[in-house]
DNA sequence: GTGGTCTAGACCACT
DNA sequence: GTGGTCTAGACCACG
């Protein structure tokens, strides 16, 4: 699987938790890729921060250290990190991209929900409505000790 | 692949196109499953229509006749359609059934949506207002006449 | 090892002989991609051609059906080449593509020799005087039959 | 790494630019080496100059002094340098050697270039005619100030 | 048959 | 210590 396969698969969000879960069709290295990629669109990895060594993510993971540099490996085929041999891995300094990154991210979970409920026969304001709806519901639900 | 693989899969929204993607990761049976689900959903295909049969969907799709035959399989296990021997395969005719289909699909859009949205850091409300201005500016973007 | 460090790769020009050299400091699976890549721009592989099995490709060059994996997973990364699940690896079909790709791989070529005399004190003209030189000698010496 | 696999590596070509590239896949002491061997060659240094202390040579260029140390082991190997212990590093006084370095460094770029070149399908002339292009082209973007 | 993924463990070179 | 590469062999899903 290549890098235009991660970027897309991301796109298409084969993810399911935080918490990798070895049983899903998802493969561990795209759910850890997106993981990372989560905490980097979200600040909470910062553009050169040091990324654990490979071996150590793959402690972190309890996954193969050749699954975790597999990870690193595909993380810089997107430009979201960088390589210092023998020194390790470190989040992308461009912050141009990881703001691009969250932008495009954005847009495409946006543009994939509408385009699924538009299959399905959901207008483009049909989609806010049913999101609304199902937010209230949510929130009544759970002020009502539903949950 | 089981059943319970493929609804699972379903659930997490691996599809593309109508038309299929050859090359994308996504199974040709399940972007078949997906499409005609989906034609079920929005009553374009009614209970107790009848499919074209497994050579005629090979051909429709251009896909391999094992393929088409797994497609009718899956969706038998799904209890989206049944076979009469030597006559057919059929949409299902429980109609709660797809109006349950529908309804679980909707839900698990939207929580998929909201969740993925969460995962980079939208609160529920933004991610109301986050699509809002992304429906805006595409309209203004067409009426423009950018598209 | 990323897209974007294969392709850097490829303008360093870490390659040896068609033959792959297991003793070059130069990765095998890169070896193998360069032969290949010459093989599309040459017009030796022609647009949508089926590149042989994974399986057989580690044949073929006596490497680990791993490592075979992985020149078409780059490949694909570089858009060389595209998969069919189940069915095979095939040439890109953007012919555009492999002209790009030859006109870039042959501008790197010229750009690096010329870069590289400059380092060590030939102008642009000295570096041609100094390869019509060259391959003057060159010849001179297989007319005499020194090789 | 010998020096067999210095002299191998240099051979091959394994730089890119007087300013090191951290994240290059080309080690950093064979960075370092070429620019000295360069300054070497073009007379920039002269034999018996006096090299800068490996300390000194580590804050220069921003390396580890480790780094810097193999620098200096690995050029000594090539017969680049000699050390006067408690001294200092002196570039080899041997003129034949650093001439003999000059002419066998061109030679391998001009192999190397023609070689490449062939691999995509240039014969020998052809080179000559496509460097001839490439720097007229060169030179017209210039003079129309395109750069 | 195809490619994709993962584990396990090894070796290497670089810092 | 770091990452990079390779081998070996396994299992899976797809066509």
């Amino acid at each position: 699987m290549t890098c235009k396969h991660v970027t897309a698969a991301l796109a298409r969000g084969n993810e399911k938790e935080a918490t990798l879960d070895f049983t899903s069709g998802s493969p561990i290295y795209l759910q850890v890729i997106m993981e990372i990629r989560n905490r980097i669109i979200t600040g909470n990895l910062k553009p050169g921060d040091k990324l654990p060594s490979s071996r150590e993510l793959a402690i972190q993971f309890s996954i193969n250290p050749n699954t975790a540099a597999r990870v690193y490996s595909e993380m810089e085929n997107m430009g979201l990190s960088y390589t210092k041999r023998g020194i390790g891995t470190f989040v992308t300094e461009e912050e141009e991209k990881i703001l691009a990154l969250k932008e495009e991210y954005t847009s495409e979970l946006m543009e994939e929900f509408i385009r699924k409920m538009k299959k399905i026969g959901y207008g483009e304001e049909a989609c806010m409505e049913c999101l609304r709806k199902f937010l209230d519901e949510k929130k009544a639900m759970q002020e009502n000790g539903c949950i």
